[in-house]
DNA sequence: CACAGTTAGTTGATTTTGCACCCACCTGCG
DNA sequence: CGCAGGTGGGTGCAAAATCAACTAACTGTG
């Protein structure tokens, strides 16, 4: 559900292929959402027999043909929609915390490793992120589309941040 | 597979019956993850089979009967295993930050909107977290056990508060 | 030339999750 | 007495998500 508003969302932005929407999740949304292949194309046909885009078959001489899908009238609304629904908050799941919470199962050293290497993870994780901002920085701010969308990916910089300083915390007064 | 780590964690702690799961799945944990009913009791008996868990029926005078459930050794061993191994990062999924993104389809007092209900809900959630957390205080530390799963806690303390901190500076910013 | 990687899309099987029910019996409140 | 709410356990079903292949042709590198 969740997954067809934001397939929805991109292709507001411009029509699509199911490829090129993958690779979007793979890099300019990556910081908030993530999707398999097999489930974009999927909810791609969905939104399709659900009226909320149509697809156009556009040839290429080299490469295999296009299936560009259009949002339709209909689909710019249910996004709408759901942009003004004030959505549930969906539940945290962090699988990491799991480990954290029942590291005294382990010894000292397993439960240092345990956070050095997340450290080094989040870390990695954030110049990702921090290297990404660079690209955008100056010329967004300006109009409210692009603003919007570096400050999604701040966001995800200060959580990242965050856990930073959480894990050297957390390492300095392990009992 | 998380959630059959996880319960394996709380049967370690002490034997539990499916029912105690959910009641800590909703209050102890449930700042980094959730889960359904059904789906507790369901890994319970996958556990079981797996030989990860035994049952013990303990009847009940006034009521039914508790199945408790205890981890055995080979259980102990796939937790710690899995305690040990780093387990990959989980991918970043907000269907809240995918509203941002998209939100310049919405006029200016919608989006303002939608980041004030936001900003409510997770002062909401921040205040839960908090008094949880001074149930705990200053015990904890003492032992690692309790330092570990307090510490989760502060994890989730400062996510939410980096995120009001986020909120204010975008409802600030916004053009 | 061989091979890795890119573009584009599809299928089948399985797991995970969520929702909505259902049972039985107990306690306490008005 | 009736009824809400707690204790304890469960089923069925449908979505959502993941994994792993497979097709088919092109491009660039060693």
């Amino acid at each position: 559900m969740v997954l067809a508003r934001l397939i929805l969302g991109l292709l507001c932005l411009s029509p699509m292929t199911g490829y090129e929407l993958k690779k979007h999740f793979d890099s300019s949304i990556n910081h908030f959402w993530n999707a398999d292949k097999a489930q974009i194309y999927r909810t791609l046909a969905q939104l399709v027999d659900q009226g909320y885009a149509t697809v156009r078959t556009v040839p290429q001489s080299n490469y295999p043909d296009r299936q560009e899908h259009h949002i339709t009238e209909a689909g710019r609304e249910v996004l709408n929609q759901w942009l003004s629904s004030g959505a549930a908050r969906s539940p945290e799941r962090d699988p990491f915390m799991g480990q954290v919470f029942f590291a005294a199962e382990l010894e000292r050293d397993g439960i240092e490793q345990l956070l050095i290497e997340r450290r080094q993870a989040t870390q990695y994780v954030l110049d990702d992120y921090l290297s990404q901002r660079e690209g955008i920085d100056m010329r967004a701010a300006a109009d409210r589309r692009s603003f919007l969308m570096a400050a999604t990916l701040d966001h995800a910089i200060r959580q990242q941040a965050a856990e930073l300083e959480w894990l050297d915390a957390v390492l300095e007064h392990l009992p």
